[in-house]
RNA sequence: GGUCCCGUAGCUCAACUGGAUAGAGCAACAGCCUUCUAAGCUGUAGGUUCCAGGUUCGAGUCCUGGCGGGAUCACCA
């Protein structure tokens, strides 16, 4: 089992989200590829104070007004609120102190975060109009997150909600503690002792008996091994939280799970921009729908430009642009190493020549173009296997033959960019061949007949690896 | 401060987990389109792999100590 995306409902999927969401569903693809039987699963944060804020703030100053009336789309408008909320709440936080508070004080007592507060008690006795605005505003959310989703390609099998399996861990916490596992402070608070393993105590129930976020993975993860028969579950979580899953496995193995071992976390480190790292505050977040439309809009530009297109009808060409921006995109995030940080440099965008997804695209189309032009796209002619190779044929050839070991690789180390690379080593090697040697209009017969079949082999192992990095490629472009 | 991650060409990234002369792209410069797609191909230039020790026949890779950057250490998620 393999979790990724698992965004939380009171903001719209950023820069970050797509390197998960990239990551998480090529990793499943690699393993399926290396003979695993893969389950893809989403985990949605749909509960907390964070969704009070955008509820509260909807109440307040939406003026009942839907996504469709607005005319946007409903993740955007429901984090407008979020943002809303937070500068009114700050608004109130100054005047506060301007009364003399203390900012610890007013950032307590603002009369917001009071009924922020008021709400999440609300929601949690299931009081049902609370529960109606809820489930109104998170069903804005997730259509707009399904957009974004089907633009990038993402799959899930399964979504989880934390709404409906908070209340697991807090109940394997008790279970937990009558059996002498956990401990239990003066004021009910229950606590996991890792002292032993040099680390903290940590809390998992709160004094008044509700959950944190530990309660809630440690119920998510007992439900899933009681679920499904899995002998590995796979959380692709960015690095911020390596502390948060070495306690989660920890407390499991001390709760007695033996599958808790198993638990393995997929860590993969920040986008950064030039400025750094981004903040929803300061509003340098690098907007996910935004990031692909501009991608798609350059695609465009730049086969305009060449023409390559032109004869095409228009939905086609769409397509294709379409294709191309992602293939960009996807293979610019995937190639690096997951564990390393990257940077992102919005001001260039992302580049189309050289290392990149559509240089490898364009020689596929390419492949297909031969392949079109000798008439044999479905029936390749019989070649002889005692010809003598060229130097770039043989090069050709051995390079194909990495593959089963590329794949095998890229699923030991939870690495799509092994694929990534090697297909970029594939692709400069069948062009310097494609570059040196005529194909279609090789005279000689036997020798033609080998280097449709050296071609057709290459576009298949392109395709393939593409497919491994959730990357779709044209017939022509 | 404790813990974890990272540091390779001006920039963005590789280097099969310890092997031979550290490789690509971008940017720069010089070439190649009346012949299968120039989103391509060829060449030039660019390196004390952060520093100092150590282990080893052999270190970008392992160990120790520094320096620099990031993350984390909540009754937030």
């Amino acid at each position: 089992m393999i979790e990724y995306s698992s965004p939380n409902t009171n903001k719209p999927l950023h820069l970050g989200h797509i390197r998960n969401n990239l990551l998480g569903f090529s990793v499943a693809r690699i393993l399926e590829a290396c003979g695993h039987e893969v389950i893809k699963v989403n985990l949605v944060n749909d509960r907390g104070i964070h969704i009070c804020k955008s509820m509260v703030a909807w109440q307040k100053w939406g003026e009942n007004k839907t996504p469709e009336d607005l005319g946007v789309k409903g993740d955007k408008l429901v984090g407008d609120f979020y943002v809303k909320f937070d500068q009114q709440y700050k608004a109130q936080i100054a005047e506060l102190m301007k009364e003399g508070m203390t900012e610890e004080e007013a950032k307590n007592k603002a009369p917001l975060i009071e009924e922020a507060r008021e709400m999440l008690r609300k929601w949690e006795n299931r009081d049902a109009s609370v529960l109606e605005l809820w489930e109104k505003m998170n069903q804005w959310v997730y259509d707009g997150f399904d957009v974004t989703y089907k633009t990038l390609g993402i799959e899930f099998d399964k979504i989880y909600y934390e709404s409906e399996t908070y209340k697991k861990g807090k109940s394997i916490v008790l279970d937990s503690l009558e059996k002498g596992l956990l401990i239990k402070k003066e004021d009910n608070s229950v606590w996991a002792d890792l002292t032993n393993d040099k680390l903290d105590e940590k809390i998992l129930l709160r004094s008044d008996g509700t959950s944190v976020y530990m309660t809630q993975d440690l119920g998510t993860a007992v439900q899933r091994f009681e679920e499904y028969d899995i002998d590995q579950h796979v959380y692709v979580v960015g690095n911020e939280q390596d502390y948060h899953f070495k306690v989660l496995s920890l407390i499991l193995q001390k709760m007695g799970y033996q599958w808790a071992s198993q638990l393995f976390h997929l860590s993969y480190g920040m986008v950064e921009l030039p400025s750094g790292k981004m903040k929803s505050r300061e509003g340098t977040v690098v907007d996910a729908d935004d990031l692909v439309e501009t991608m798609i809009q350059t695609a465009a530009d730049v086969s305009t430009e060449s023409g390559k297109l032109s004869g095409l009808d228009k939905t086609e060409i769409e397509t294709i642009n379409k294709m191309v921006a992602l293939g960009a995109l996807k293979y610019f995030m995937l190639k690096v190493d997951p564990k390393k940080n990257m940077l992102f440099n919005p001001a260039e965008s992302i580049d189309f020549n050289g290392n990149t997804g559509p240089f490898i695209q364009y020689t596929h189309a390419r492949i297909r173009s031969l392949l079109r032009k000798a008439g044999v796209e479905n029936s390749l002619p019989a070649f002889d296997d005692t010809l003598e190779l060229a130097q770039k044929e043989l090069e050709l050839i051995k390079t194909m033959a990495q593959l089963p070991e590329v794949i095998d690789e890229a699923g030991k180390n939870m690495n799509p960019g092994s694929i990534a690379n090697y297909l970029y080593d594939l692709v400069k090697v069948f062009n310097q061949f494609y570059h040196e040697h005529s194909v279609v209009n090789e005279p000689d017969e036997s020798k033609r007949n080998l280097r449709l079949n050296l071609s057709h082999q290459t576009g298949k192992i392109i395709k393939h690896g593409m497919w491994l990095l959730g990357i779709d490629v044209p017939e022509r472009m």
